[in-house]
DNA sequence: CCGTTGTTTCTGTCTCTACAGAAATAACGG
DNA sequence: CCGTTATTTCTGTAGAGACAGAAACAACGG
């Protein structure tokens, strides 16, 4: 009879809120909303949760959930919890956001910067092969090849820059550049070549 | 009688690619394939296009051009380029990448990463009159807020850096740290406040 | 002031994705 | 080896967004 009563679950509001929040939040991003729902959920729960519990308290059907933990598992946000005497899975989020915050770079640049990238580099060999191409389109295509080498490179190094060293560098923000300005004044192009030595 | 030739227009075989790849890869992103389409097809181009040029070029429906058009104008990816002697508009490409990267970013911030932290906000002032919300939660909340107001401060600082100067802190890749490290190295914490003081 | 040309808004259709529920599979205990 | 409980895969459906085409609107020239 009750059958509308579809969050009725014990959730204080700020939490549920949180949750709704994250939800839609996350369908502007690329994950849809169930995904986006349960990871707040594990993120915010004191304890492991069980899929069913999951299920039960966001009021989605349990095969959505299955699906949902192991697309979450992918990104390695959240992670199994093995719970004494009972056979169920259990369910906890990474809680550190730096380390969250991380894994779903490190997954984006898997999933969606390596592959455009890829198709970029595709396209530049069929570009100087291709007889009727204008100057103007290939220097464009040339451009924006460097590009996305060079945020690539930029992006992976980022990833492995130790977590504290990586916090500091962010809080520090702008102020970088003032640190940084003896060296940027050097001069713009040449100062390329030097950079990337390590690389 | 020929209604099939969708892409039969000039477009050599590189640009065409580069076109279709990069329309799907607006489609991962949060923008649609015509948009994309669109302005891939304006990045390449060697002078200005009309709307209907481009609906010819692309075999897309004027109306979708032009919403489509409006939008890149939205993000100023685009512009209007009069052309003497023709009532049309014509228009072209942002050519320089990271001036279009930096129009793409200051979008994507405010349309979604500053009402992202606003929700956020409103979040933790329900939570902090929540009486039966854990204080486990709590205090996930309030780590989540903090970090996101430490991301939006860094996006808005690095937004504001001069170009060339970002594009050599690009270019440094982790280097930055090295560099930094003396300054790292005097500890952790502390240097939150120092670092911020020109905020 | 009317016709022509360009642009925008509106409306219906179609596709694609998220999702629920059912069916199938696997794991474990007795 | 069978029954029970947990999980996954499969299938149909509902909703949202993208898009085409039509209709309305605006601007300009003659």
């Amino acid at each position: 009879m009750t059958e509308i009563t579809n969050n009725s679950s014990n959730l204080s509001p700020a939490v549920e809120r949180f949750i709704l929040h994250w939800g839609d939040l996350g369908g502007q991003w690329g994950v849809n909303r169930s995904v986006a729902q349960i990871h707040a959920l594990l993120y915010l729960s004191e304890h492991p949760q069980t899929a069913e519990d999951i299920a039960e308290t966001l009021g989605l059907a349990r095969s959505n959930v299955s699906n949902s933990i192991k697309e979450l598992m992918g990104w390695k946000l959240i992670h199994r919890v093995p719970v004494m005497g009972d056979r169920r899975d259990h369910f906890a989020a990474e809680t550190d956001i730096w380390e969250m915050v991380t894994r779903i770079a490190q997954g984006r640049k898997e999933r969606e910067i390596d592959p455009a990238a890829e198709a970029l580099r595709a396209c530049m060999a069929e570009a100087e092969t291709d007889t009727q191409i204008s100057p103007v389109a290939l220097k464009r295509l040339q451009e924006m090849l460097e590009f996305v080498e060079t945020i690539n490179r930029w992006y992976t190094q980022m990833l492995n820059v130790p977590k504290p060293a990586l916090v500091t560098l962010i809080k520090m923000g702008s102020k970088v550049t003032t640190l940084l300005s003896p060296i940027t004044r050097r001069g713009g192009k040449k100062d390329r070549e030097t950079a990337n030595q390590d690389a």
